[in-house]
RNA sequence: GGACCGGUAGCUCAGUUGGAUAGAGCAUCAGCCUUCUAAGCUGAGGGUCAUUGGUUCGAAUCCAAUCCGGUUCACCA
């Protein structure tokens, strides 16, 4: 049994293989080299999947390498003249190989200008270069998800930027995204911030105190547990154990009886809890704006926490599930390497599973979902796996297409954050700081000339965000990440700022050259190209040739770190260029349109990548 | 104990159908602004790819075992 984030993928990728291929280079010079060899070696059968092609190590001439191994005991040739036999092949029968040199048992292709500069002729100002038709399914992505009891912290960003991300990334590969938040808004832990603010708060609100909504509820949470632990203290010091103390606690007691009275739909209750959660939303409203994460569709747990009964039923019916003498229902995943795992309590109360499965089902019902993808953290990489193995083994419909996006938490220098010891980042306050970081920058640069004030803002916004963005997505998701605080993040090397940066750059020459960002076409597509492209100009177009490709490889993977990397390797190549070649001073006119579509094309593709991300990439900086 | 995830330079990380001398950034050191934005560029030093064995022309990558770290296995959500 594959456990479900592996199942969801494989699903995914096979499919998007088939597609994948046909669109790059690699896969061209790969069906090439398949001819040459069938028509060098008629008798022997070599599978053009078998072909590995790989870019050219830099230190070397050439562009893409044929590795020649495989066939050596095949086709009983030396690699060595096999090279040169497929190589002399190659570029007397095909335009698009120039040259070609083998080292040592590699076949180092080089492909022709005018391949990369036809390329550049036909994409260089497509807005919508890299986006694809990979697959077409219809696809929710659940993120977010807050509790509303407490502000977001930095945790839940990597979460929330992820999630958007991967909703871009999978809208760009021809899908049919329904961005998802399903909201926490019931339970014990929201009854805990009521019942601390019913005590201590006096009737205070957001408005009287002047305090963002959510930051209001979240004190008193944090009341909630200040007082709870001093109760269980004194109760433990009057004699009374500790697991007695902690049920017996007099503020948890009546935490527990507001929950008792919700459920029972008591209207004071309810309107005070309609109350205190209108004013967490107020406060992620704003926090959402700042950060521009955005949903199709919010699901709200207060109306979903009574589904999946009815499925449970149809399991027991099916005898998929038992009852025990308690009457609480049961599904045994013993043969599937999980354990036995509890459905309905006995008195007929459901569990969190009960309503994730409940979850599930409707959300397909909703919008004959091909897929769901949930992107929460990996300690709950079992409970997602369970879901997935009962929905299967209930035989809903929705279960093969689940997905659970599994993150690593972000974790300080000393460990995990806890809202309880007062640990946790808080989103609001790191956004601040990462734009008040940018600001100091952008002054000590001496870079501030030139702007309104109002710009400046937007511009430290850009950066800042941009920044901290680019930190939590650089990394695969599923790896866990330790961010120190005090160290902060830095503006310099492999960051937005540095993608910015060359953006920026790009754009003060268009600028001084008098065009836009998005400048005619014309005269670039009646350019006639006659000189060989240098050493950098070929290796930018080779980057671009891939950008396709390199979304392709993150929507199948579900990893927007990809494109992250993609971004700044393009950045860094235009920063050499930049470095060895003038645009505006050019030796000739020919190379001066020239480099001036590349760098058009360069913005253009650096735009739509971190748009993928919802960075944005400012014109001046 | 079972299951799952991770271990690559001092630090943070790339390295995906097995391919050439394992790459970036930060930090350190040495150069480069009269010239399209130096938030940049060029170069140097820095590695037992956790360990051991296996598979083969070839292993950071695949397999097995071991070590270390994490998460999880609730009538919590």
């Amino acid at each position: 049994m594959q456990p479900a984030s592996l199942n969801g993928s494989y699903i995914f990728g096979t499919f998007a293989h088939i597609l994948h291929c046909i669109t790059m280079l690699t896969h061209i010079i790969k069906n090439a080299a398949g001819q040459g060899l069938k028509s060098l070696y008629p008798d022997t059968i070599i599978e053009i999947e078998s072909i590995g092609i790989n870019q050219t190590k830099p230190e070397f001439v050439g562009d893409y390498t044929v590795v020649l191994f495989p066939f050596v005991k095949l086709l009983r040739q030396k690699p060595d003249f096999l090279g040169d036999q497929l190589g002399e092949y190659l570029v007397a029968n095909n335009t698009m190989f120039t040259a070609y040199q083998v080292i040592s048992g590699f076949l180092n292709l080089t492909v022709s200008d005018s391949f990369f500069t036809d390329l550049l002729q036909k994409e260089f100002n497509n807005s919508n270069y890299g986006t694809s038709n990979l697959s077409h399914q219809k696809v929710m992505i659940e993120y977010s998800s807050p509790n509303t009891n407490k502000p977001l912290h930095f945790g839940h960003l990597r979460n929330n930027f992820l999630g958007f991300a991967v909703s871009n990334i999978l809208k760009a590969t021809g899908n049919n995204v329904i961005k998802a938040n399903l909201v926490n808004d019931r339970g014990i832990h929201i009854c805990k911030s009521m019942i601390a603010w019913q005590r201590y708060a006096n009737g205070a609100t957001p408005m009287s105190t002047g305090l963002k909504g959510d930051k209001f509820v979240g004190d008193y949470y944090v009341k909630f547990n200040d007082v709870y632990k001093q109760e269980v203290l004194d109760l433990m010091n009057s004699g009374m154990d500790k697991t007695h103390a902690e049920k017996e606690a007099p503020i948890m007691k009546d935490a527990q009886q507001l929950l008792r009275l919700w459920e029972a739909g008591n209207t004071a209750t309810f309107d005070l809890w309609k109350t205190m959660n209108g004013w967490v939303y107020e406060g992620f409203d704003i926090t959402y704006k700042r950060l521009g994460i955005d949903f199709d569709k919010m699901y709200y747990e207060s109306e979903t926490y009574l589904l999946g009964k009815a499925i449970v039923e149809k399991g027991l019916e099916k005898g998929i599930l038992f009852k025990q003498e308690d009457n609480s229902v049961w599904i045994d995943l013993t043969a599937e390497g999980l354990d036995e795992k509890l459905l309905l309590r006995g008195d007929g109360t459901s569990v969190y599973m009960t309503q994730d499965l409940g979850t599930a089902v409707l959300k397909y019902n909703d919008y004959q979902l091909d897929r769901s993808v949930y992107v929460i953290a990996d300690e709950q990489n079992y409970h997602m796996q369970v879901l997935k193995v009962i929905l299967q083994k209930l035989g809903e419909p929705c279960a093969d297409g689940i997905f659970h996006l599994s993150y690593g938490m972000v974790e300080l220098p000393t460990g995990r954050m806890k809202s309880r010891e007062g640990t946790v980042v808080d989103a609001d306050d790191m956004v601040d700081e990462m734009i008040t970081m940018a600001q100091e920058q952008t002054e000590q640069a001496g870079k501030t000339e030139g702007f309104t004030e109002e710009e400046l803002n937007e511009l430290y916004n850009t950066i800042g965000l941009g920044a901290l963005k680019f930190y939590l997505l650089r990394v695969d998701p599923k790896k866990k990440m330790i961010f120190d605080p005090k160290e902060s993040i830095d503006l310099h090397g492999f960051t937005a700022t540095f993608i910015q940066y060359a953006h920026a750059r790009i754009c003060s020459i268009l600028r001084k050259e008098n065009m836009t960002i998005f400048p005619e076409t014309k005269q670039f597509k009646e350019l006639v190209i006659t000189q060989k492209l240098s050493k950098a100009e070929k290796s930018i177009m080779v980057a671009l040739e891939q950008y396709p490709t390199i979304i392709e490889s993150a929507a199948i993977e579900l990893n927007p770190a990809n494109i992250c990397n993609y971004a700044f390797q393009l950045s860094q190549l235009f920063n050499t260029f930049y470095d060895q070649h003038s645009i505006a001073k050019a030796e000739n006119e020919e190379k001066k349109q020239l480099r001036l579509m590349m760098i058009v094309m360069i913005a253009q593709t650096l735009r739509h990548a971190m748009n993928l991300m919802g960075i944005r990439l400012p014109e001046k900086m």
